[in-house]
DNA sequence: TTGACTTTTAAACGAACGTTTGATACAAAC
DNA sequence: GTTTGTATCAAACGTTCGTTTAAAAGTCAA
């Protein structure tokens, strides 16, 4: 057999140019032929890898969105651990730090957040992949770490409610850059990513309650 | 002539179905033959009444998410104008329960937060409406009402990230209704919608650092 | 060099797409 | 009754879509 995991070869092109697609188009909007083009391959090469369409859409998310997003997860971890001991803002810090800047480069983290977008406003059969794979397992260690910082007593709910508010915020600043470049008048460059990082993690501690606010940077 | 804004005319039915469908699946989703049936006229009722399927996307925006976004906004002064005094929890309050409450049915208010949604990710030309002469003039009206109740010497930066931060968490929660209600195990019914109205605006609150939390509900 | 297997290729399939056309129905004006 | 302009209709236009096919090219162990 010739099953390496090989980069370069026609099946791995066509699923790093098919998440590119799909990502800023969408899945109807992009057709099995301009994947193919722009992956330098034939029409038919999408049906003999996946299937179909759909299965390469589905592909994508199992081979690319996920371990990704676990890289993500990862460095969340690494992050966190090297600030010593856990407190509230070190979790908060960590978390925006490795969604906004993190391991992905730029381009990489459009992709990844423009792909989540969609699956969260249009659930899809990836959606169930993401979900239970990604998202809950990480919403959980979240919960868990942030319960651990957070006083006693605190509602499950109201855990969850701060969670999502925040997450709200990292994803509203990934994936509404037109209209924030657009009425800031600032480019997404990495030193206004930094700020937003900054304003995350401030207006998250604060919005969680916590008055204390030093050794933040 | 006839030309009457009369409602149930031909128009203003593929107008309504549009909207849906579009919010719903996005413009290269859905087909003219798919809004014409369901709008119950002839498929060529599309070209004779607005040219092109672009130009009616383009005019449903016009003629229905600008007018709504209006109806928002002026939901959102009567509320503030209800509450007395200006004050920064009024200001916040009135903002979470305009978008979240307000005038709109619950369908109204999907849609309009699904197209603009798709707007921000992937702007076409009709975000240039939509920017222009909706999101912009709020916007400048929203900081000069926070900024007459916020502390002096705050930075103009400053207070549009704020602002920026709390329509995220709106938006988030409009239209990331998927895992939410996934992860919370909750319905979006209107105890759940209260619910967030509260969270939005205490986080919120908090977020911006008055400590002041009285006279909220 | 043969033979088995995988991958790539050009060509075609029927279906669905956006758009156009010309005929028809309908209303009010003259 | 005729005219004029608007609205609706069935039918067809050429194009693009996802998918299939069968042959050719490539790979590699025996």
């Amino acid at each position: 057999m010739t099953g390496n995991t090989n980069e370069d070869h026609t099946k791995e092109r066509i699923l790093d140019t098919a998440e590119a697609l799909f990502a800023q188009k969408g899945f109807q909007a992009v057709s099995i032929r301009e994947i193919t083009r722009a992956a330098r391959c034939n029409l038919a090469a999408v049906n003999y890898h996946f299937g179909n369409k759909e299965k390469l859409y589905l592909e994508v998310f199992r081979a690319r969105w996920v371990p990704r997003a676990k890289r993500v997860q990862e460095s969340f971890r690494e992050s966190l651990a090297a600030q010593g001991l856990l407190s509230l803002p070190a979790v908060v810090k960590a978390l925006a730090q490795a969604f906004l800047e993190g391991p992905l480069s730029d381009e990489e983290r459009l992709r990844h957040s423009q792909l989540m977008t969609r699956e969260m406003a249009q659930p899809t059969e990836a959606f169930n992949q993401v979900a239970e794979q990604v998202m809950r397992p990480f919403f959980t260690e979240l919960a868990s770490k942030l319960r651990s910082v957070l006083p006693d007593g605190l509602e499950d709910e109201q855990l969850m409610l701060n969670i999502f508010s925040i997450f709200g915020m990292v994803l509203y600043f990934n994936f509404a850059r037109a209209p924030v470049s657009r009425l800031t008048g600032r480019e997404y460059d990495s030193a206004f990513k930094t700020r937003l990082v900054e304003q995350i993690t401030e207006f998250s501690l604060r919005g969680m309650g916590v008055s204390e606010t030093e050794d933040l940077r």
